[in-house]
DNA sequence: AAACGCATGATAACGATTATCAAAATCAGA
DNA sequence: TCTGATTTTGATAATCGTTATCATGCGTTT
């Protein structure tokens, strides 16, 4: 029922797919391109196992953050926020407006050339997290 | 007996130069290039006045960073750091190494052509963030 | 059935930061 | 210089997201 790639990364990890987790995942399938807070997904997977906890979650999301079946990242310093990471979106950076505080998305391309250069010098990189602050163009208007 | 920018950016703000703002100061000076927690800013500003309380130091730290006299970023998901921030090294970014946690720095160069992009795109851009998570040199060899 | 191991949920503990508030210091005007 | 207003400070309580703890449950293997 779920994705193959899903599926996969669950086995490779022998990783229980419990009601619980299939809850979990459920909301973040439905829930593509939002970045919700573990309290968010807690309130949303109740709603199909009312009896889930909210450690339970957090658990759930640490562990698929892991295995790269869901992408964790901090905004604002406040609390994490967890988005499904498909094979398309997995390496995309976020533009935070910090008048109305939407989030919208870039593509991951530029960064290559500093990437390769860094692993000139002898690093291996494994991730990287770019945040841009701006107006968006509705509220650059005002 | 500051730089003439520091004593400009105080006036600017009329921001007052007490002692336990010019104690933190004198820390964040004499440790230009480290990413300091305010906790470690309390410890060593105790050196210099130690009646100082760490409120008055986060109290500190927040306003110097909000006339960027300080550079106020956070690595892991933990805790803020500071660094003294002058106009050289005023857009720079961070590689973190995975296994021994150091930290080097990465001159900002590239990323303005996607800068230009997203201006172009109707963004005012403020600010951005950029991290590597890196393997670096010496622990790679490992 | 018994023993094992992993998963769960309730809740306590933690830790960084912020809020509160009374006291102290500083400032502005008479 | 007195005086009242304003700002700053330090102790400490409160907040809040996250993690740790632990007894319970449940599926699997002997
Ligand atoms: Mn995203
Ligand atoms: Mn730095
Ligand atoms: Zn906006
Ligand atoms: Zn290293």
């Amino acid at each position: 029922m779920y994705d193959k790639i899903i599926t996969t990364k669950l086995k490779d990890n022998n990783y229980k797919l419990t009601e619980q987790r299939a809850a979990v995942l459920d909301v973040m399938l439905a829930n593509q391109g939002q970045h919700l807070s573990a309290e968010e997904v807690l309130y949303l997977a109740k709603k199909e196992l009312p009896n889930i906890g909210i450690a339970t979650v957090y658990r759930t999301l640490e562990r698929f953050a892991a295995i790269n079946i869901l992408y964790k990242t901090m905004f604002a310093g406040d609390k994490y926020r967890y988005e499904f990471c498909n094979d398309r979106n997995h390496q995309h950076h976020h533009i935070i407006c910090l008048d109305c505080g939407k989030i919208t998305e870039v593509e991951d391309v530029l960064l290559n050339n500093l990437e390769h250069y860094l692993e000139n010098q002898g690093y291996q990189v494994v991730d990287h997290d770019l945040k841009f602050y701006a107006y968006c163009p509705e509220c650059k208007k005002k």
